[in-house]
DNA sequence: CCAAAAGTGTTCGAGGTACACCCATGT
DNA sequence: ACATGGGTGTACCTCGAACACTTTTGG
């Protein structure tokens, strides 16, 4: 089957079998090395990203269809998901632009779909250690890249990338977010680089460490982080309990 | 033209010139003699209500349709207008039971509308005493009712009420909203009473005015509200420039 | 021994909360 | 006169921000 079959046959079955013109993107962040990345996919045969993203099939929730896509690209399953803002512009963006950079061997038109395509816009985030980042037929390369530094975006994957980080930074500031970032076990300063990552500035260590254990949510255990020239830090572990009733009761500013 | 014509006709004219798939609900808070209201329709030959909303046109913004919608029910423009959620199970409500209430004519998979549709809500905040409730050919009344007494809803609206009531709880706690629920001069006890009314608890009068006045937004006309058995309080106005400031910086809890 | 990062406590100021009395007005 | 609600100041406490030195480890 070539690429031009598969894209038709995929087609084929979006326009049977799923919701007409709306599509649904993911934006995954994930921490590592005290930078804050996103999951993004390049495009077959060119050097164009996007995010990863999918369709919703007819009898199917659009949150279900969201996680489906995330199990896909990621493997994980039951992650911190959430909807964050729906994308109407009647120009989201030039799509003849588009489809050149992309290559696309046939328009969109001649498929059945509509002129314009509505996206709802879902962010994860993510343990990047847990992750197979897996692309699809369509797609050369799954691979995390810096917020900071972002390559050449199809679409407007680049603007919805803002929005969620803007999305992620408001939250970030009423409630924890590290349980689904941070691997199992982490050390504070590893996640004193996480909320710097995300706020996007630095934090004082000594403040940090009494907020954080000020929350009840992390729980310090035996052992060490050895092996580096420095005195070696323990390690924590989220208290799932209390975590789960601080995401309830919400009064957990970070700002 | 018979009812069912009319419906029949909107319903083509829905089918020919909007996205398919998808509308738009708008909740619309008003306030009013201390209570937080909301706007909403009385369909057609029944008891019924259900919150205002309409479709996408093909080329049309999102964002613009709601702005027309809520336009077309209450005459006002240029209002504070907010996307909250996309609501997107794929049961939001049971059909049978909701044709029945409303008293469908025909049912709506005849009009070939596909099986599900998905619902952007928008909600506003508006001065009450600018607004012209309007009905629809499907609705014989528009009408304000109280959050916390609202009568048989339609479809998941009671539903979209909760979610937009929350989310304006949540906005207020951090962005002033006042300047779009108010008349054009008010006095601070009013003012008092819709941060009340929105977040459902009584607040400290002395404090109030302090954290208040303490946002700059607020300018003391010479003015006082006069025939009240009491002493006449003071009318204030918005500062649009400061208001305008105080909304991009956003650093006003009230909480 | 040196470099690098971890761990830790105090002080200060701002802002939130609780709280009570007198004043102006209409009836 | 009296009932009703408006207007106002103070004390306390909590929380966030600023800030520096000692300890541990590997090289």
């Amino acid at each position: 089957m070539t690429y031009t079959e598969q894209l038709n046959a995929f087609y084929k079955m979006v326009s049977d079998e799923c919701v007409q013109g709306v599509s649904l993107d993911c934006v995954i962040f994930g921490f590592h090395d005290t930078r804050l990345k996103v999951l993004l996919l390049r495009w077959k045969g060119t050097h164009e990203w996007c995010l990863p993203g999918g369709f919703i099939y007819k009898t199917e929730s659009v949150d279900v269809a969201a996680e489906r896509v995330l199990r896909e690209r990621t493997g994980l399953d039951q992650l911190f998901l959430q909807q964050f803002h729906l994308f109407g512009d009647a120009v989201r963006y030039n799509r003849e632009d588009t489809w050149q950079r992309q290559k696309m061997p046939m328009p969109f038109e001649s498929r059945g779909w509509p002129e314009r395509t509505l996206s709802i816009g879902y962010y994860a985030v993510v343990d990047q250690t847990k992750v197979m980042p897996t692309a699809d037929f369509m797609t050369d390369e799954c691979r995390w890249w810096e917020v900071s530094d972002l390559p050449s975006l199809l679409y407007d994957h680049r603007h919805i990338v803002e929005v969620a980080l803007q999305t992620l930074r408001l939250q970030l500031s009423w409630q924890p977010i590290g349980l689904n970032l941070m691997p199992e076990k982490f050390t504070i300063p590893e996640l004193q680089r996480l909320y710097e990552a995300v706020l996007g500035r630095s934090l004082d260590a000594r403040n940090f460490h009494k907020k954080i254990m000020g929350l009840h949510i992390l729980t310090r255990l035996d052992e060490r982080r050895t092996g580096k020239a420095h005195k070696s830090p323990y390690l924590y572990q989220f208290d799932r309990e209390n975590y789960k009733k601080a995401l309830i009761s919400g009064n957990l500013s970070f700002v």
